[in-house]
DNA sequence: TTCCAGGCTATGT
DNA sequence: ACATAGCATGGA
């Protein structure tokens, strides 16, 4: 990826591996704000940035640019990982049409709390919900810091709900009383497994939720997630279906220690086509 | 009206 | 270890 930081923002020369629709878009992430074809703001943690597209580049206008070039994962190579995981023609042409992808490195807090909104939920209403809990961070200069696990702390099941988060307010409120049990810097430096099993322990988080906190919260790159889509992807190359377990590691076999991101590209082609 | 959305918990076998 | 009912909510 080739790319200039200044002061205030990064810009983005080789767009190959980079289209700001597909990264924000490829459900990842549910904090940011679509404000023109090719012009986001991103929101995360207590940082803010504004995604332009002007002519061949990609400017990033952001005062913390060295917070952005992480973020974006901008030093990992995406052509070598798509040339790793295209084992088939279903996949080559999912790398095709979702080319921009990056798998973002977000913050750990605000992966766990979004994934757990997200159990069977739509986007557009995980994202409004993700929001809302974000008014209780910080107040910034024409945004909010996604709140501290402090602050976290002081939001109700009803005011969960009141955001929109249904039956999963509960999961929400016992979940983060289980995070003031633990040091979750710390926990980055476990292994998988231990992780896995963890955050399974979380109120409202399963099997699926955990696979992409860990994909998503971790950078743990051998993991799978399996959702109402990656179902139809499986039968689609697999031409069975299985339980959704037996799916997902099947995936991580067949796609092996980059399987995370032939999700991603996977995930957004086959919703991009079968929801309209 | 019924079905579905980045599924999970609780309960039964 | 695996199968299934019930679950909040809004949009198609």
């Amino acid at each position: 990826m080739i790319y200039s930081v200044q002061q205030d923002k990064i810009i983005i020369k080789d767009t190959k591996d980079f289209n700001i629709s597909h990264i924000l878009e490829c459900g990842q992430v549910f904090t940011y704000k679509k404000n023109a074809e090719n012009d986001y703001d991103v929101y995360s943690l207590d940082e803010f940035a504004n995604v332009k597209k002007i002519g061949d580049e990609y400017i990033i206008y952001t005062k913390n640019p060295k917070y952005f070039v992480n973020y974006f994962d901008l030093d990992t190579d995406y052509s070598a990982i798509k040339k790793d995981i295209a084992k088939n023609d279903y996949i080559k042409k999912a790398i095709n049409y979702g080319s921009g992808i990056r798998i973002l490195r977000q913050n750990l807090l605000e992966v766990i709390i979004g994934f757990i909104v997200s159990a069977n939920n739509n986007i557009s209403r995980i994202t409004k919900t993700m929001q809302k809990i974000r008014e209780y961070g910080e107040k910034k200069d024409n945004y909010y810091a996604f709140p501290t696990l402090s602050r976290l702390n002081d939001i109700t099941i009803q005011d969960f709900k009141d955001m929109g988060a249904g039956y999963r307010a509960e999961y929400l409120y016992q979940t983060i009383r289980q995070l003031n049990d633990v040091d979750l810097p710390k926990t980055k430096q476990w292994d998988t497994q231990k992780l896995k099993k963890w955050l399974l322990s979380l109120y409202g988080v399963g099997p699926k939720v955990a696979d992409c906190i860990l994909l998503f919260g971790y950078g743990r790159c051998d993991c799978f997630p399996v959702d109402t889509w990656i179902e139809k992807v499986y039968i689609d190359i697999f031409k069975t279906k299985q339980s959704r377990l037996k799916m997902s590691s099947d995936l991580v076999q067949y796609f092996g220690k980059n399987a995370g991101y032939a999700q991603q590209y996977l995930f957004f082609y086959k919703r991009s086509f079968d929801k309209k």
